[in-house]
DNA sequence: TTCGGAGTTGCAGAACTCTTCAACTCGGGG
DNA sequence: CCCCGAGTTGAAGAGTTCTGCAACTCCGAA
């Protein structure tokens, strides 16, 4: 293996740091989804969404198959989904604690 | 909340996306450190592991105070823990999904 | 076979991130 | 009081990533 573990996870993280690429996840979680529908919903240039699937893509998160005329994309292990809800937590936790800061120099002094 | 939660979100990720900043937030997970020790640890220069420092701590993944003549660093939330191991699995999924598709496209045509 | 819809690719300029250097603050000793 | 070790901050140049445009491929229907 000649790419450190650490950095190999750093190149996962900055894949998922996108707001693009973190809707196209979530919408994925349930189930296989067409481009067009994912167009659909993101409001995006379509070559754009394009180039962010791609991304996703080379980093092996997602994996796409054409079925008739379209192409659908689908996550390729179900692990994405608890990365996103441990994303959801912290996202949770930062901000209460934020507020609590904010009580905090509110109540005591500076 | 001006920011969407999917923004947000993918500026979580972004700060994790980075080799320095991960190696900081797997070594906090045993418990606070000072940033001597980090330092000692992750071959960079002390100016640039501050500037690592100071985007988590912007982020709010991790809080820093000072113990005497030392400045220490913690996770803000235990929850970092978990998101950490998730990307692992996820790692890990994908590596062997890639060895799987490698053995596919030796034993059959491609 | 030709057309049109569905996606992808290549590219260039704008926007962002990284690293490093030098200058700085802050809290103990001596 | 002055200095030293411990960290931080600011700024600049190098390097990446993002976006949108235009040109392209590929399949299916007429």
């Amino acid at each position: 293996m000649s790419v450190p573990l650490y950095q190999a996870k750093a190149e996962m993280f900055r894949t998922l740091g996108h707001p693009v690429r973190i809707r196209v996840l979530e919408l994925l979680q349930d189930g296989p989804k067409p481009v067009r529908d994912l167009l659909a919903e993101i409001d995006v240039e379509a070559s754009n969404l394009s180039q962010q699937l791609a991304v996703l893509r080379r980093a092996g998160i997602v994996v796409s198959f054409r079925e008739g005329a379209l192409v659908m994309y689908a996550l390729s292990t179900p692990d994405v989904a608890d990365l996103l809800a441990a994303g959801r937590r912290i996202l949770g936790a930062v901000l209460t604690d934020r507020d609590g800061l904010l009580v905090e120099l509110r109540t005591h002094r500076t």
